[in-house]
RNA sequence: GCCGAUGUAGCUCAAUGGUAGAGCAGCGGAUUUGUAAUCCGUUGGUUGGAGGUUCAAGUCCCCUCAUCGGCUCCA
């Protein structure tokens, strides 16, 4: 009987023959034991697989090893159905539910009556290096939806059976086995669970979860882990878990005193102290400066307004549960603004408007309150009453793209001048709750994804994330440890105008409706705040330091120079304050250092000599003795061109 | 809102059901100092709040509030 044999192409475009059937692992042995080994799983003809699965044509193969960058994935998949197998060894009676990959790692979610507590985790990785060790193989069958259901209940898995029915739907579907532990799954994996090396995973951290993410279902227990292919890598990622974790701008609030919570005032309310407000302040003093260049006219409204204009824009229809509670007064009824466009709009119907005016760009520091389930509050990231960088811009229909083009370019700016540098965005259509024809809803989407490539800004969809009345871009930024923030939106709205019957005179001498945009550039301020505060570690750029100078001396008897300094750099608006302790040199400097103040002046006797002054930086130490005036001139450069590193 | 954890001095943390403590900060004093902590003394608490069990509660139970990790949601 004649052998059928196939051929197989490698990536380097050498072909080999093999019999029909032969596995990815005889290929890959084929080729070096040493890939062999390293082998996470395969592509075939572009598809992944597992290693061991057969070939049975023609075809190209790629063997994937922990250089490709879909095998990490793989890894933590394994290393997810690794802890399920452990949990259900130590905890037979546990339901599992479902185990994917996450942007860090993976999670797998259990349902079982007593909670899982920290003290479990250690036991728990324990078990998951024993069960490596064994070294079973994990093996891909494929069966029947009926069998797959058939064997989960014998399992006592409900979970399994709803995911294979839902996703099944009566054809094939892949089941892995590793020991006696079996998981519905897509696949691929790796080949034996001995391939995931002790010292390489980590259980990170409990957490509850609704069963598919809806909350009418049952909060089942989640098991966050990570997983990487060296246990170098695992410890570096374990590093900069912690280095977030120092930069957390709540503790970083507290030790600076930038900003606190009081349970008095309530949850997601921020109080702004000195040494926040100021950084606000120079934020926003910026922000202003840069609108006036960019042809936008500030505005101020109300904090409340009648429950008539939020009937008219539609927030009581599609917003109410984000809204405070009523107000009543004198048969009025008031609501707290969650957001400030019927305001500006109302400015807007104050007097008939021309074609000549157009476009109208208001901003507004606007701040606006809203309801937030007590659980998702989180420092300045998420809060109850935030002020945004808002502006309305009415536009005749035809130009909106060239607007919103401009608007995000203005965006990218401003962003720059913070220092990010990295940009992405998403762009988020028709949400369920909305106003509006699909049509103009398809148009509007389109039209922002148009500037978006117009500026090449990458972006993403986010299906049905848009407002009530519009699409939107919302632009994301990278921070310093490579996090992403959300940051600007830029709303497209067609309906506010018609609800409130916009219009303008035309060239036509006809009444037009305008459309509008809604944006913020920097989100809120406080979110903003936030972002920053993380993204520099609390030493914030010269110009945004909320004390950017500390003149300090050395003995009593230096005192006097020492005033005439401070009363100099106020004098020219520098930022600064002073520590005259008589107190050794090395504490003044700890604590200035360890509040993060960029320049630390100290003058003693050398320095009165010769109209000096020593210059530490916190970031660069000692930097020596300069003139007067020479550190001014560098103080004011730095200043100006808003560097983020002082030497 | 939901699941779990936590809540002790301004901050960071101790205290088998048996008299609430330490370091730092603060305050008082001494020290006059050259690039990340000088020394001595000292104030400070309805143990988040309200109830209960007990001879006795920071500790055990119930309720409640806040915070933290997530889920859902989001600037």
């Amino acid at each position: 009987m004649k052998v059928e044999e196939i051929k197989v192409t490698l990536p380097d475009g050498s072909v080999m023959d093999f019999k029909k059937g032969v596995s990815g692992e005889e290929v890959a042995k084929a080729i070096s034991e040493r890939l062999l080994k390293d082998a996470v799983a395969m592509k075939v003809d572009g598809i992944l697989k597992d290693i061991a699965s057969p070939l049975n044509e023609d075809c190209s193969i790629e063997i994937l090893t922990s250089k490709n960058k879909e095998s990490l994935e793989i890894y933590r998949h394994s290393t997810a159905h690794l802890l399920a197998n452990a949990v259900k060894e130590l905890f037979p009676e546990t339901k599992i539910a479902i185990g994917p990959v996450i942007e860090d790692g993976f999670y797998y979610d259990f349902d079982r009556e007593t909670p899982f507590t920290p003290e479990d985790l250690p036991a728990i990785e324990q078990k998951m290096a024993e069960i490596a060790k064994r070294g079973n193989p994990i093996e891909r069958q494929d069966v029947s939806s009926e069998e797959a259901i058939r064997l989960f209940k014998g399992e006592d898995e409900p979970y399994k059976v709803e995911l294979v029915t839902e996703k099944g739907q009566g054809g094939m579907v892949s089941i892995y086995k590793q020991g006696n532990f079996t998981d519905f799954c897509r696949g691929p994996h790796l080949s034996s669970t001995s391939k995931i090396k002790e010292g390489t995973f980590k259980l990170l951290s409990i957490a509850g979860a609704y069963w598919k993410g809806d909350e009418k279902n049952k909060m089942l227990q989640r098991i966050y882990g990570t997983s990487f292919f060296t246990k170098k890598e695992l410890d570096e990622h374990l590093k900069k878990l912690e280095e977030a974790r120092l930069r957390d701008h709540r503790k970083l609030g507290k030790e600076l005193d930038l900003f606190s919570v009081a349970d008095e005032i309530g949850g997601g309310l921020i109080l702004w102290h000195p040494k926040g407000a100021i950084v606000r302040k120079t934020i926003e003093d910026f922000w202003r400066e840069e609108h006036i260049k960019n042809g936008y006219e500030f505005v101020f409204t109300p904090h409340i307004g009648r429950s008539t204009l939020w009937e008219t824009s539609g927030h009581l229809d599609f917003y109410k549960e984000n809204m405070y509670p009523r107000m009543e007064m004198e048969n009025q009824t008031f609501y707290a603004k969650p957001m400030n466009c019927p305001f500006h709009v109302m400015i807007y119907k104050s007097k008939h408007r021309s074609y000549r005016e157009l476009p109208l760009r208001w901003a507004e520091l606007g701040t606006v309150y809203r309801y937030e389930k007590s659980g998702v509050l989180h420092g300045l990231m998420r809060v109850r009453g935030f002020t945004q960088d808002d502006a309305h811009l009415f536009v005749p229909q035809d130009d909106m793209e060239k607007e919103v083009v401009s608007v995000i370019n203005f965006t990218i700016h401003i962003l720059k001048s913070f220092g990010f540098t990295e940009f992405s965005s998403f762009i988020a259509t028709k949400p369920e709750k909305s106003v509006g024809e699909e049509e103009r809803w398809n148009a509007a989407t389109d039209a922002l994804k148009r500037a978006a490539e117009s500026v090449d800004l990458l972006y993403e969809m986010d299906e049905g994330g848009g407002a009530f009345y519009g699409p939107k871009i919302d632009i994301k930024i990278k921070d310093a440890l490579g996090r992403s923030w959300q940051l600007s939106t830029v709303q497209f709205d067609f309906n506010l105008p018609e609800k409130f019957n916009l219009e303008y005179i035309g060239k036509d001498n006809k009444p037009h409706t305008p459309y509008m945009i809604h944006r913020a550039l920097l989100g809120s301020l406080e979110r903003f705040f936030g972002i920053l505060i993380e993204n520099f570690a609390g030493a914030f750029p010269l110009w945004l330091a909320p004390e950017q100078v500390r003149v300090m001396s050395i003995a009593d008897r230096h005192i006097p120079y020492c005033e005439k300094l401070l009363a100099e750099f106020k004098e020219k608006g520098i930022r600064c304050s002073s520590d005259f302790r008589p107190e050794k040199i090395n504490y003044k400097i700890r604590e200035a250092q360890l509040e993060k103040v960029p320049y630390m002046l100290i003058s003693g006797d050398r320095e009165i000599e010769n109209e000096s002054v020593s210059v530490r930086t916190r970031s660069g130490g000692d930097r020596g003795s300069k003139k007067v005036v020479e550190f001014l001139d560098e103080f004011f450069k730095k200043v100006k061109s808003k560097e983020i590193k002082l030497d």
